[in-house]
DNA sequence: CTATTCACG
DNA sequence: ACGTACGTGAATAGT
């Protein structure tokens, strides 16, 4: 039993705007279809029904005239899709139930009910919390979370261990609580702890009602019995009819052929992809077939795909033999590979692809480790996970070759907060045979039939320039980064590890002095004990399950006693010593090089994360911890050159603002935070004060975050009411950054997320939530994600072109790391300059950009000692 | 496994 | 009245 308006509610919210080639909205269709595939594949239901809303009015209407104007908010293009989504259920011969009179939830109830009567095993399907009291021994209920990407798979006992009560109760709590999303205040002071809390304790709201004497504390009492009529009316709103007189014959709910328009329909939708997934148009040779045939039950044209196919018929090689067969074959390929970890040398499969991208040759499984996945690379290959045989290819001393395609890339540029990107999960989602574990055959398999259905949907969304043109030529240029590491002085470690474990020793010693008491300072719990129990100091703010001792805390505390500096300066050395000069040396491989793992499908924005270990967190901006950094060093004969962008995400912001002050601040090359202090605090540039700029500055990236007043003065330790105006202030001197703000934020309600230059896409669902702290981060995300989203761009076009330029004019030169804004690269002595001058040139040549770019480059032995290397004088000066 | 803390841009 | 700057990775303690 799904609820048809619930899912496509959800399924609006959770995709930006797709649309039909003839411009008809149909995200909400869309998500709703492969969520109905989904459940096809995981539930395997033997009858099924949509439930959907009929426009006329209903007794709850009537009955609240609040509930009424609720239900009719419904955005234009959300209601353009409900008779879509009617007549695609038709012609896909999928039972719909409706009546006027009643709503979807009060024929699910109904039908519930009569369903679990008759002996059936019942699951409502629904992103609608209300329907939990529908929940019985034969009816769960599968709640759809965040979007429609998780599903909280409901029964009674899940009920009573997260309210505490039996779900027919949950109505109850309901009625003492309310609900701000459906529009009716509950009674004050009643929140839902509360509301279950009563529950639990009398039962029924009647039964509480009549004792309500026995009812504490007070204040509660008192609040219920001025509200007893909210009380009343919200029960009545809130309870689910399951007697809806419904002319229902449970057993007949079963799919019927899909119609003769059927094909016809998704076509004109733009939905190609999905019409084989659920039966229709489907040819004999699609990879489907082999998860029709292993069911057996001839049901070839149902929608159903296996959860596990069967192991692919695989023949071993080795890369010589892989290398021929691709040969004879027209040479291309679909790659999975399995291994343990980072070890790609156990085994790899590979699929031939014919010139459509079909897999027509069976998996061959070869051995012989990165040759092999080198072999596949020459080849021109298309993998879940590229780098693994990028990297192996530049091992072997192969060119640098882009994959034709990435599927964990593919699925992160459609959603980019996800997880994971896990292949079995792309087959589920895609409606593709899942292979089972350690079959890595059918991995490859799976890799070939995934690439149509992912192109189609990346295309659909936009995304297919940057999944082309930036992120996957990025990954070779990746691999050949982590190839090339970064060289690590072992002995310079360890002087820095013994001089760090005596400032520590003696630290310690000066704290439990302090203390006259010995504990573990690492421990939090402890430390507040001392600082909190045993010193009696008052404890400034607390964490979820305790005192806060964070640095913050510990800054304020040490005005009054002196063993919270001490720990501040402890936890320094601590930091430094455990997660850099002691972790480091573990990653030093057999080379002399640390390999980072540049991850490109983690971060939401679109920038790169570094890990095993993270080279973009070394320390820089302390002085104790900065010789840290001199234990990167160039090998003998070679400099480190790097190249950082000047202030690229408010150049950025000038550009998409088009704010007149910004964008002339920076076409004429003027110190950005002096010019924003000037502004702001109304005096000349050249009187701006240190703590003035410094205040700008604050102010500035408060901007690029979706400022706040209270992040703003908590950051600067100043009183609210100041940030608050000199917020004002900056937005009344650059009104074209509020209106960039303002559209942004629009943009993410229209369409269900924001774009950054290259139309990379991250998607807002929150941007909709009526629970405040939720939509006001959505909301800052839509302001944030562009800014950095767009500089994560821009330094990638960067990469492509310094890369390219390198091997273009045969320099031995090569980037090692990039830091966000800032590339590093290590160079021959004699190379220094030119690969300087090039760094320069490739990164302020990207964009297009309305303002210039600027790059400072220095270099050096290490990646501390950096000097200044001055921009060539070119021929127009 | 989660929470807290702190390193970076 | 609420809860509040954006994006990460890693170490440690404690369950």
């Amino acid at each position: 039993m799904v609820d048809g308006h619930s899912l496509l509610h959800r399924a609006f919210f959770a995709l930006p705007a797709l649309s039909a080639p003839d411009g008809q909205p149909t995200g909400a269709v869309y998500g709703f279809l492969t969520m109905l595939l989904r459940l096809l594949s995981d539930e395997r239901p033997t009858h099924l029904a949509v439930a959907l809303d009929r426009p006329e009015p209903t007794f709850r209407h009537q009955e609240f005239q609040a509930y009424k104007a609720q239900r009719a908010a419904m955005p234009d293009d959300l209601r353009t899709q409900v008779p879509l989504l009617r007549q695609v259920l038709a012609a896909l011969g999928v039972p719909v139930l409706e009546q006027a009179g009643a709503e979807a939830d009060d024929i699910i109830g109904t039908a519930a009910r009569h369903a679990a009567d008759a002996g059936f095993d019942v699951r409502v399907v629904t992103g609608d919390r209300d329907a939990l009291q529908l929940i019985g021994p034969r009816v769960q209920v599968l709640y759809t979370r965040r979007g429609l990407s998780e599903i909280d798979r409901m029964d009674e006992a899940a009920v009573r261990a997260r309210y505490g009560v039996d779900p027919p109760l949950l109505v109850d709590v309901k009625a003492l609580v309310g609900d701000t999303s459906d529009n009716y205040p509950g009674v004050p002071t009643v929140g839902e702890k509360t509301g279950c809390r009563l529950v639990a304790a009398y039962g029924t709201v009647e039964d509480l009602l009549a004792r309500l004497d026995e009812v504490g504390p007070p204040r509660v009492r008192e609040a219920l019995l001025r509200h007893v009529d909210v009380v009343r009316r919200n029960k009545r709103l809130a309870t689910i009819r399951c007697d809806v007189p419904l002319e229902l014959d449970v057993p007949a709910l079963v799919r019927a052929d899909a119609g003769p328009d059927a094909e016809a329909l998704f076509e004109r939708l733009g939905m190609r992809s999905l019409a084989p997934r659920f039966g229709i148009g489907l040819p004999r040779s699609e990879p489907a077939e082999g998860a029709a045939e292993a069911d057996g039950s001839g049901e070839a044209a149902e929608a159903v795909v296996d959860d596990v196919a069967p192991p692919a018929e695989a023949e071993d090689l080795g890369p010589a033999s892989l290398r021929a067969a691709v040969e004879s074959h027209g040479g291309r390929v679909a790659a999975a590979v399995d291994g343990q970890g980072d070890d790609v040398d156990v085994v790899v499969a590979v699929a031939l692809l014919d010139a459509d991208g079909a897999a027509r040759v069976p998996a061959l499984r070869c051995r012989g480790g990165a040759a092999v996945a080198a072999a596949a690379v020459a080849a021109g290959f298309l993998a879940h996970d590229s780098k693994r045989f990028s990297r192996a290819a530049v091992e072997a001393g192969q060119a640098w070759r882009t994959p034709e395609g990435d599927l964990g890339i593919a699925a992160y540029l459609l959603d980019a907060e996800r997880s994971a990107y896990l292949l079995p999960d792309l087959c589920r989602q895609f409606g593709v045979p899942v292979p089972a574990p350690d079959d890595v055959a059918g991995a490859a398999l799976a890799v070939a039939a995934l690439r149509g259905p992912v192109e189609e949907a990346l295309a659909a969304h936009g995304l297919d320039g940057v999944y082309r043109d930036l992120e996957l030529p990025l990954v070779g240029v990746l691999a050949a980064m982590e190839h090339h590491g970064m060289l690590v002085d072992r002995d310079a470690l360890a002087v820095l590890e013994t001089d760090l474990a005596q400032r520590l020793a003696a630290s310690e010693a000066a704290i439990h002095a302090m203390a006259e008491e010995t504990f573990n300072i690492n421990s939090t719990q402890q430390l507040a004990q001392i600082l909190f129990g045993r010193l009696g100091l008052k404890p400034p703010k607390r964490t979820k399950t305790g005192y806060s001792t964070d640095a913050e805390v510990l800054e304020q505390l040490a005005a009054v006693h002196p063993l919270p500096g001490q720990v501040l300066a402890h936890r320094t050395l601590q930091k430094l010593q455990s997660t850099y000069v002691q972790a480091l040396p573990g990653f030093i491989a057999a080379d002399g090089r640390i390999h980072t793992t540049l991850k490109q499908t983690v971060a939401a924005t679109g920038r790169l994360a570094s890990q095993d270990p993270n080279l973009q967190n070394i320390p820089i901006r302390e002085a104790v911890g900065r010789p840290i950094r001199r234990v990167f060093v160039a090998a003998p004969g070679w400099r480190f050159v790097a190249a950082d962008y000047s202030q690229v995400e408010l150049r950025v912001l000038a550009h998409f603002s088009q704010d007149e002050g910004l964008v002339a601040a920076f076409r004429d090359g003027r110190d950005i935070h002096r010019a924003t202090a000037a502004e702001v605090f109304g005096v000349d540039p050249r009187q701006v004060t240190s703590e003035q700029r410094e205040a700008a500055k604050a102010v500035n990236f408060g901007v690029v975050y979706g400022i706040s007043d209270f992040g703003l003065a908590r950051q600067l330790g100043c009183p609210v009411a100041d940030a608050k105006a000199w917020i004002a202030r900056y937005f009344e001197r650059y009104p074209g950054v509020r209106r960039f703000m303002d559209a942004s934020v629009a943009q993410a309600r229209a369409t269900g997320g924001v774009r950054t230059l290259s139309g990379r896409m991250r998607r807002l669902p929150d941007i909709a939530s009526r629970n405040y702290p939720r939509r006001a981060f959505a909301e800052r995300m839509a302001m944030n994600t562009p800014i950095q989203g767009s500089a994560a761009d821009l330094i990638k076009q960067a990469m492509l072109a310094v890369h390219g330029e390198l091997r273009r004019r045969g320099l031995r030169a090569q980037l090692c790391l990039q830091i966000h804004d800032e590339l590093l690269l290590e160079a021959p002595d004699a190379e220094v300059e030119e690969a300087a001058a090039l760094l320069r040139g490739c990164m302020e040549a990207v964009g297009p950009l309305s303002v210039p770019l600027r790059v400072d480059v220095s270099a050096g032995p290490n990646w501390l000692d950096l000097e200044p290397v001055r921009p060539a004088r070119t021929a127009a000066g």
